[in-house]
DNA sequence: TTGCATCCGGAGGCAACCCTCCGCTAGTTT
DNA sequence: AAACTAGCGGAGGGTTGCCTCCGGATGCAA
């Protein structure tokens, strides 16, 4: 508990170049199919848009969740890495900042998470993503203009909706956005 | 489209007897099975469970939609009736208190909903939704109690995703709701 | 270049699911 | 209570997906 650095949830890539390469594919093929068809899309079709055999699909991952959770992290691994570019702005500012991005990158990965619920892989990203962020929401509240009373947990539970909702008119999710963070500033403070 | 009423979404549902009865059960027992296995639930599985041959299954619907239709229709037709109780409560009290039912009722029909969008009918209970909500905000904002600048359906989008989240530690579910109808609040409004 | 460890691909057996079809059952009406 | 239907159930054929297994290909180290 040292240096977080990168937690050890963060996958472990095939050393063997063509391995590697169909590895990568596999997760790509996989992220679409998932999100155009759930989380049940088939395997096979997978392999198919990955231009790999059935038999490399499961190699990799020999099973549905493994595939799920590859995807998974690779995702939070991206947002895990943009906590630390915010360090030098204004408190506010940069708790708002990274929860754009949270909701950004979470967007089309609820039905994605939601199978992945009590998976230990799963429990690696929450700590992995509770420490690129709780930080930044007690330093909001340290200077007073966030609530005192939010947890980082209920932040990520009042925001992490928006993300799934569908937004059709313009500039909609921005104002939604922020109905949602007024409602987590210092109620003291000025606006 | 004079009278509001009963909107011709809500279901029609079979005269006789026996049919009926079984239209019931099949409605319940997909219920269930959308809860517990998502939307891609056997439908011979749910048959099983409504104690019905799953050519009676396939007779009263004849597609997945229709079922998954079924069962949404029935939830959205408890949410609109409970809209009518609360009329006789102050404008911010009303509002807060269908957004609890909202909540409530709407927690665990999400992957649900996900699904039918663009169907008929769930247009229909949108609508539906609309009519029995749109009001109590309305007469929030003219009390000046909530934002002006908030639409009914920005609401909705704020609140539907903390509908979506798991709340273990209890009470946390009604805390994050509030921070969010904080956000709604008329800002110069009294703390 | 050679040799080997690693990795690939897809045929094939198995299981689950979808949906139709039709002989039978049982509400409902008179 | 008799006749008339609407409704029931589940066997079965077709499809799709899951996963294993192993002969062959290929990257890599020496």
């Amino acid at each position: 508990m040292t240096s977080v650095g990168v937690p050890e949830v963060f996958a472990r890539r095939p050393k063997r170049a063509d391995a590697r390469r169909n590895y990568e594919a596999l997760v790509a093929a996989a992220r679409e199919a998932f999100g155009e068809r759930g989380t049940s899309a088939s395997l096979e079709e997978i392999a198919r848009r990955a231009q790999v055999g059935i038999g490399t699909l499961y190699r990799h991952f020999p099973t549905r969740q493994e595939l799920l959770e590859a995807v998974y992290v690779d995702e939070v691994e991206a947002l895990c890495r943009s906590a630390a570019e915010l360090a030098d702005l204004p408190p506010w500012d940069a708790f708002v900042a990274w929860i754009n991005r949270f909701v950004a990158y979470v967007a089309t990965k609820r039905a994605l998470a939601e199978e992945l619920v009590d998976s230990e892989v799963f429990r690696g990203c929450r700590t992995a993503i509770y420490a690129a962020g709780e930080p930044m929401l007690r330093r909001a509240q340290e200077a007073g203009v966030a609530r005192p009373d939010a947890t980082f947990d209920d932040v990520l539970r009042l925001l992490s909706g928006i993300t799934a909702a569908q937004f059709t008119e313009p500039g909609q999710r921005e104002r939604v956005l922020g109905f949602a963070l007024d409602g987590l500033r210092q109620p003291t403070a000025a606006r």
